[in-house]
DNA sequence: CTAGGGTTAG
């Protein structure tokens, strides 16, 4: 386990320090500074020990007590208790002795093992002022530790100062590279090794291997294994199971038929490893019968398998199958770990089955099976989807007990589950807390302000992203220019469109073209949207069209939206929203021949309008209400409630808008229509069921209408609440008779 | 080098 690295770690040393007179302070800040002159690697720790004069014991007979020591360091380093280790070596030091050559090695391996940079530069410092950074043991230490710690620039600096670098630390800085994702560098201390006269093995390939699929360089990966193989190195288990991972993720399942014949040929068909990879590539292939086969096939079930197999179910849309394969598993009594569940949660969380996640998280805490970090970051989706923000701070508070809110994929889910439920100040904090971010952290910080309609702030944290040197990718951009589109900043919208391209390198896709069309509708640009289109490079998408269409509807454009509904109703003849646009555009025209058309059309499609359906927390518990539904028990207070709140807006000079009712029914008969949508069902519940002047929130599965939006903001400024509703697209926030998205 | 599970947009 890693624990918390306190710095400066040797902390009665620090003390002494203020007991140092000037000059040796002096002196040693010097060191430091040569320090980071000959290495190049920066160090914010002083050293702030008064050191033993440098290279004391190199030559004299060794210290009984340095001996004493170092055998204690040495064995528990050994023992892999590195936190004692670490202990005896801040007391070798308080006592006034200097690590010597045959220690630093030891007391490095110790900062690795528990991931202490700070710790392992100031060693690090120590030994290169005292002159002990020549030893090649020492150093090769210390490119694990900086390799450990995801210092590779580091660890290359120091991998350059080894006099003759030998496989072992070759293989290293490969393997780290090829983690980290850096392919010329790989490929270049490749050639570099070849030139010295280096000759791999199969750990340094493995680890090749191994590190491109782990940075996502799948074909990097597979061409490596072709590389090992040609050059006449037998591929072992490792091998294998990495490179299969690797051709499942590329789809490429030729090569994967071929790699499980060599595996079976090779006789390593019974190694749990190999089985469970075979498994999950043919998961990812699609190959739902050759991977039951494989799994049916094994000699000893294993459970590294058995959770290939459910997540590759899962993976094939099969969630119910991978359920049920679970609840076997557990039935037979099968010892079940962390990735058992966390697979399953995942599952259902990115299957759609919110609710089934909340419940496998809080039963196998039952069980007894502790989350990690990898649980909580599948489990967020499932908070944010549903706004179960109860449950996300649970969650929340459970990485903070267990130490691993820290995590950049915790955090990253956690910015996104917030901003999901309505809170996004606590996205920001989060973000805020981070220790370290990455690509995603930033995009679902910038994502979180455009569902909020926060257009500024994510142009500010997109342009704070560049500064940071983190380079956006194209979803930032999807992010960047659909907060433009949220917040009808039509130039910086165009801008940062032209920008991607010309700057980034990065050729818009067709999400980018939609944000584009969207962002002009916003703006009443219409044909301009259209004429965008038509001069698209590739073939337009209902993504495309569809932001058309909705521009339409709220501009009532009818030619437009006749044009974008007719390539929606071939794109998705099935999708029963593009049908309800069009005719919602022709009622309010009152065109209610065509109307009666495209109802007819849709009908004889047998196609129904999604109906609109809502969710409430209140008090904790989740409340459903659909779109004309009675059922509730409260429905008739509701009614009475909505009744009263009706008059109240006419007293005070508003009336519902007619124009969101497609059927041509009469002007009352429209009313009552309206009064049924359930994102005002559900804001009336809410107000009679919490107290007075608490805000409510609101989760809708469709797009929210015109006038439960005008009767919302009424209801925010007459009964004085905040009202939060979520709808497909973006956050509604309804305050004191205004609403965050500019009515658009 | 030592599996398997992972966060963002639409």
């Amino acid at each position: 386990m890693h624990g918390k690295e306190v710095l400066p770690f040797f902390p009665h040393l620090r003390r002494s320090f203020f007991y140092l007179n000037p000059p040796t302070y002096l002196s040693l800040n010097r060191q430091r500074h040569a320090f980071i002159l000959k290495y190049g690697i920066s160090t914010a720790t002083n050293l702030t020990t008064n050191l033993p004069s440098p290279c004391a014991n190199h030559h004299s007979v060794p210290d009984p007590n340095v001996l004493y020591f170092s055998t204690r360091i040495y064995e528990f380093t050994k023992l892999n208790n590195f936190g004692q280790a670490i202990v005896i070596s801040s007391q070798m030091l308080s006592q006034g002795l200097m690590f010597d050559t045959h220690v630093l090695p030891s007391v490095i391996k110790a900062c690795t093992g528990l991931c202490f940079l700070k710790t392992g530069k100031l060693v690090h410092c120590l030994a290169s002022v005292s002159g002990f950074d020549s030893d090649s043991r020492v150093l090769s230490s210390l490119v694990h530790m900086y390799l450990k710690c995801n210092r590779i620039n580091d660890a290359h600096k120091v991998f350059d100062r080894l006099p003759q670098p030998d496989v072992v630390a070759y293989s290293a800085l490969l393997s780290g590279y090829a983690r980290m994702g850096r392919v010329k560098e790989t490929k270049e201390l490749f050639s570099k090794r070849r030139d010295e006269g280096v000759e791999l093995n199969l750990v340094s390939w493995n680890g090749m291997i191994t590190g491109f699929n782990h940075s996502g360089h799948h074909l990097e990966a597979v061409i490596m294994f072709q590389k090992m193989h040609s050059e006449g190195f037998k591929p072992d288990g490792t091998s294998i199971s990495s490179v299969l991972s690797a051709v499942g993720d590329l789809e490429m399942l030729n090569m994967g038929f071929q790699i499980h014949g060599y595996l079976i040929r090779k006789g390593l068909g019974p190694d749990k490893c190999v089985a469970s990879a075979l498994i999950d590539m043919y998961g990812k292939c699609a190959c739902t019968f050759e991977m039951s086969q494989a799994f049916d096939e094994m000699h000893q079930v294993d459970i590294g398998a058995c959770n290939a197999l459910v997540m590759g179910l899962s993976r094939n849309g099969l969630v119910d199958n991978a359920l049920k394969v679970f609840r076997q598993f557990k039935g037979q009594g099968m010892e079940l770990n962390v990735v058992s569940w966390t697979s399953i949660i995942a599952s259902c969380s990115q299957n759609g089955k919110d609710i089934e996640a909340l419940e496998l998280f809080r039963e196998m805490q039952v069980v007894g099976i502790k989350p990690n970090s990898v649980t909580i970051p599948c489990l967020l989706p499932a908070c944010g989807n549903i706004a179960a923000l109860m449950h996300g701070k649970a969650a929340h508070c459970f990485s903070l007990k267990g130490g691993i809110s820290s995590n950049v994929y915790v955090g990253s889910a956690l910015i996104d589950m917030y901003a999901k439920c309505g809170r996004i100040q606590l996205s920001r904090l989060c973000f805020d807390m981070m220790p370290t971010r990455n690509l995603v952290s930033w995009n679902a910080l910038m994502a979180g302000y455009a569902m909020h309609g926060k257009a500024n702030e994510a142009v500010n944290i997109f342009q704070w992203m560049q500064r940071s040197g983190q380079k956006p990718d194209f979803v930032s951009f999807i992010c960047v220019l659909s907060a433009c589109s949220q917040g009808g900043l039509t130039d910086e919208g165009w801008y940062y469109f032209h920008s991607m391209s010309k700057d980034y390198g990065i050729e818009a896709r067709l999400e980018h073209y939609a944000c584009m069309v969207n962002l002009l509708g916003r703006a009443g640009r219409l044909q301009e949207g259209y004429t965008m289109i038509q001069q698209m490079p590739f073939k337009p998408d209902a993504c495309v069209w569809g932001a058309l269409l909705s521009s339409c509807r709220v501009y009532n454009h009818v030619s437009l939206g006749e044009i974008a509904a007719k390539e929606l109703f071939e794109l998705e003849p099935r999708n029963p929203g593009n049908y309800i646009l069009l005719s919602n555009i022709y009622a309010s025209k009152a065109m209610w021949t065509e109307v009666h058309t495209v109802r007819t059309m849709m009908n004889s499609k047998g196609l129904r309008k999604n109906p609109g359906c809502s969710w409430i927390e209140i008090k904790g518990k989740v409340h459903m209400l659909l779109a004309g539904d009675n059922s509730h028990s409260q429905m008739t207070q509701i009614i009475e409630k909505l009744a009263e709140l009706s008059m109240e807006m006419k007293k005070s000079g508003c009336f519902p808008d007619i124009d969101f009712v497609f059927q041509d029914v009469e002007e009352q008969d429209k009313e009552q229509i309206l009064c049924g949508h359930s994102e005002k069902l559900a804001v009336v519940l809410g107000l009679l069921n919490t107290s007075p002047g608490s805000p409510l929130q609101v989760i809708k599965n469709l797009r929210i209408c015109g006038d439960c939006h005008a009767v919302i903001k009424f209801i925010s400024s007459f009964e004085k609440r905040e009202i939060f509703v979520r709808d497909t697209n973006r956050f509604h926030h309804f305050k004191d008779g205004v609403c965050s998205c500019r009515d658009y």
